[in-house]
DNA sequence: CAGTAATTGCACTTCCATTGCATTGATAAT
DNA sequence: ATTATCAATGCAATGGAAGTGCAATTACTG
């Protein structure tokens, strides 16, 4: 168990209040979040400055991104599951066309998809919409 | 085998000289088009014109909506064995890194993706990224 | 404590998607 | 045929998100 500052140390990050904010506030979420979410939770901080935090982030592999089909990039934390580098490990991502919320179902890997011969798969993107646990469950 | 016109006539939409254009402009493509190339290719007619009809045809389920990533909304043209109102008959996207093309793999269906209880799919969607057939045979 | 490099904030730009409104064009009724 | 009606088109403008340049600030190094 290591504590944030040293996650960031560990991937050659400066510590600055402003990333262990963000970092805080993308841990407490279970949905990824887009820009504008981080934006409204911070609204002293200029956009600019959590659009780049969190593309650092996305370089080092703390958070991935995720394109769920709305046309707004959102971004999550990657877990312990979540290698995200290793491009045939990528879990799936759930989007609830009730909540419009969008959350990584790390433990559903994606089976793997026959391509035609020719084609090269090197990385697969997947997203399942419909209706989830939350919205599904009353 | 139906002409244009019966097609549009049969989704009850009016036969132009601007729908047909369209039409047969995406119908003499094999890639996925974006609203810029539609654009290019009619430099005469209003974009707003193009936007209008591709979302027409959209609606209509002549074409589909493709989501590959880029940021950019693509379109293709439905065809015989793509019943994109059919939630379970999803067939996969695939974009090359190379050429930046998407094309349609109409007869590579979707294998059934498992969700977690509580979770309900309607849709998928699945973009496979590489590198396409024509960029990989040389 | 000074010097260097990275981080932050502000202003701006670009690109795509989308809408309002006036005009043109096509169908239906007289 | 002529007009009335409604859809289709064109023009202008807006909005949202992504991205960049530069100056000011903050954090690390010696």
């Amino acid at each position: 168990m290591q504590t944030i500052e040293e996650l960031l140390e560990s991937k050659n990050i400066r510590v600055t209040a402003m990333r262990l904010l963000i970092y805080k506030f993308l841990a407490e979420k279970d949905v990824a979040v887009t820009l504008s979410d981080i934006e409204n939770a911070f609204e002293k901080a200029d956009r600019t400055t959590l659009y780049r935090t969190v593309k650092t982030f996305e370089e080092k592999d703390i958070v991935h991104q995720i394109d769920d089909g709305t046309g707004i990039t959102k971004y999550a934390l990657c877990e312990k599951g979540c290698n995200c580098e290793i491009e045939t490990d990528l879990h799936l991502h759930f989007h609830c066309n009730n909540c419009k919320e969008t959350v990584c179902l790390t433990e559903h890997k994606i089976p793997q998809i026959k391509v035609p011969d020719g084609f090269v798969s090197e990385n697969v993107n997947l997203v399942v919409k419909g209706i989830c646990d939350k919205c599904s469950g009353q």
